[in-house]
DNA sequence: ATACAATGTCTTGATATGGAGACATCTGAT
DNA sequence: ATCAGATGTCTCCATATCAAGACATTGTAT
């Protein structure tokens, strides 16, 4: 099921994106977010695309300059 | 000169790209900052790479999760 | 239905962050 | 070389942000 990949045009993509993967991943919130030391609460805002300051503003820019944010599977 | 794409997997390949396709659009980084509404300071510190908490944490859950980041130039 | 796991949603408080402005340094043109 | 524009680099500080924890809700089994 490898559904790639993503364009990340606003905050809201970039949390369905990493819903996806962490489900492809078979992780749970929890376990994601202890795996990379972060809390659960913030990767369950960060999925549901709760909008921050600094990733807005790294989509305005790169929106301003053309450019074209893409997610998908790291190939190896 | 399309130089693309960017892959990001440090704070670092996001400055280089914004610097990239900044210079690309011919802007200075005050103009740039004007136009989405930054302060140029913060503008130089993103191009150099600086190392803020937010970015380093969703690098490090893409990186968890096998997931790339690409920049490259929107088509129209 | 019950029971449990997973996720959503709120508050609180410590901390990271970026705007602002000043000054230094680099860079390119003449 | 000088000059000016562009960029780097610092301080200060108001505020955005996240961790933490509690509780509510949803989902998924049996």
């Amino acid at each position: 099921m490898a559904r790639s990949p993503y364009r990340v045009y606003k905050p809201e993509s970039l949390g369905h994106a990493i819903r996806h993967y962490r489900k492809e991943a078979g992780l749970t919130q929890a376990k994601l977010a202890e795996a990379v030391g972060l809390h659960r609460t913030y990767l369950s805002d960060l999925e549901r695309g709760k909008e921050t300051e600094q990733l807005r503003r790294i989509l305005r820019l790169l929106r301003h300059l053309g450019v074209r944010m893409t997610l998908d599977e790291a190939e190896w």
